[in-house]
DNA sequence: CTCAGCCTTTCACCCAGTGAAAGCTCCGGT
DNA sequence: ACCGGAGCTTTCACTGGGTGAAAGGCTGAG
């Protein structure tokens, strides 16, 4: 048959990938040829081609996996494990000193990504995955990430529905619009209680001088937090990183 | 002009993929099709449509990077992040007793790839990184993977020259299949001072009913270690991790 | 000013990629 | 054993997405 006006080869290498999610990290290929709208035979093309190069593996079930070779490339992402590298050690420190959840997040679009997370075994759980994406109106180092977010950023997610998350979420645009304006005014951010009705986060942003990179952040029980207190401690670890990023970024 | 008779379109996005490094994680455009022997004219359509994707970044400086959504997908990578994921807060524990270097590494093809890693402040520096390479004939861990790897891949690194290191890095074939079989033996590696001349490693493997897929190891100063105090800390390491790998895969 | 280096766009050509369909393999049911 | 179905692999004639040389921009150095 003859070839019919179709997307780009690139397009739909790239679409397989996007098939995979957290949720769905493994799939078959009939499974893979549903998800991105490509006939089977095609979706079988791309997907060895892929296999051959290691971005996908295949195990023995016969269903695809992302591949170590993708971890591997996708490592060397500035703003993946290498803003990790220089921020692990402050956030070790700061779960040394509070052994409550560490996060590290960077905006991408009109979403957060978090980079790094240190699981305080007795603190309060994280539902969040490192990887994983999440809405900037309602967690700590989203709001400081919107908050120092280009203008344009901040009203495409203020036109937007903003998604309740709990009773505490904010979505009003309005009420957001003020809540952006305090957090640049104080230099850190506090959701309390608006992701989930147990958890309170404080966080600070990380800068270079174009701007705010990374957010870095707190999440405790909010019974048992204090979030004027544990401010000072997000911030500083905050400076320490930026710290550390603009001298790795001249030397 | 007319095409020649080329390469697939997917190989050259993933040649593309393949030209960053470590140590060239920022690449212009001509530096792109000088390392992939593209022309420029293909290398800055294929980018383009990378970039629009997420898979490269495009700074200020106009150079290419590895972009955040690719780390996303890598980060799917059972092998890579889910692996760590269930290995971190073993890892994490065996730091605490001990207060030296932990690394998590996985066999691919004929090298292995450092998963994780826990750097202890006060400890011997490793020159590892995590997402990084290294030869199997020569560190605790790659001991480990090797002697559990198949004949194939095993009769494959014995047949190419084994690189040296160190005056201690083994070299010879004989000699290094002698110290896999003890590798099996005994069930920990040993590598004292074969990668450099102050440090020595001890790492035991991971396994899930199908074998060894994973390897744990501290690499301590070579002067203040004692290898077998060490090795039923990180066999034990290694059984934890073993068990919660495959109450997961069971689960 | 000119030159050199790098990035972007154009354009006529054509081969890599296409997708329906046939073939294959492995199950589980009868 | 036989059949039917589900999923994977391969074939084949056709064609449009991809090609790369070359020209056109854009900087910054000399």
């Amino acid at each position: 048959m003859r070839a019919e006006p179709g997307r780009s080869v690139t397009s739909k290498v790239l679409a397989l990938l996007d098939a995979f999610s957290p949720a769905t990290p493994a799939l078959t290929l009939s499974e893979l040829a549903r998800r991105t709208g490509l006939p089977l035979s095609t979706v079988y093309r791309r997907a060895a081609e892929l296999v051959a190069w290691g971005a996908l593996e295949r195990g023995d079930d016969g269903r695809y996996r992302i591949g170590l070779r993708l971890w591997e490339v996708g490592s060397l992402a500035p703003r993946g494990l290498g803003l990790r590298e220089l921020a692990l050690p402050v956030m070790e420190d700061l779960y040394e000193v509070t052994h409550e959840n560490v996060q590290l997040a960077v905006r991408q679009d009109l979403e957060l990504v978090f980079i790094e997370r240190i699981a305080g075994r007795h603190a309060v759980p994280v539902l969040t995955r490192v990887g994983g994406r999440f809405a900037l109106h309602a967690t700590g180092v989203g709001l400081v990430l919107l908050a120092h977010a280009p203008a344009e950023v901040q009203e495409q997610v203020l036109a937007a529905p903003l998604e309740r998350y709990t009773e505490l979420t904010i979505t009003d645009p309005g009420r957001l619009r003020r809540c952006l304006a305090e957090v640049r005014r104080v230099g850190y951010a506090v959701s309390d209680r608006q992701v989930t009705m147990d958890a309170l986060s404080v966080a600070a942003p990380i800068r270079v001088p174009e701007g705010v990179v990374a957010a870095i952040s707190l999440v405790v029980a909010h019974d048992r937090a204090d979030p004027v207190a544990l401010a000072p401690l997000v911030q500083a670890a905050g400076r320490v990183v930026s710290r550390a990023l603009n001298s790795s970024h001249q030397g």
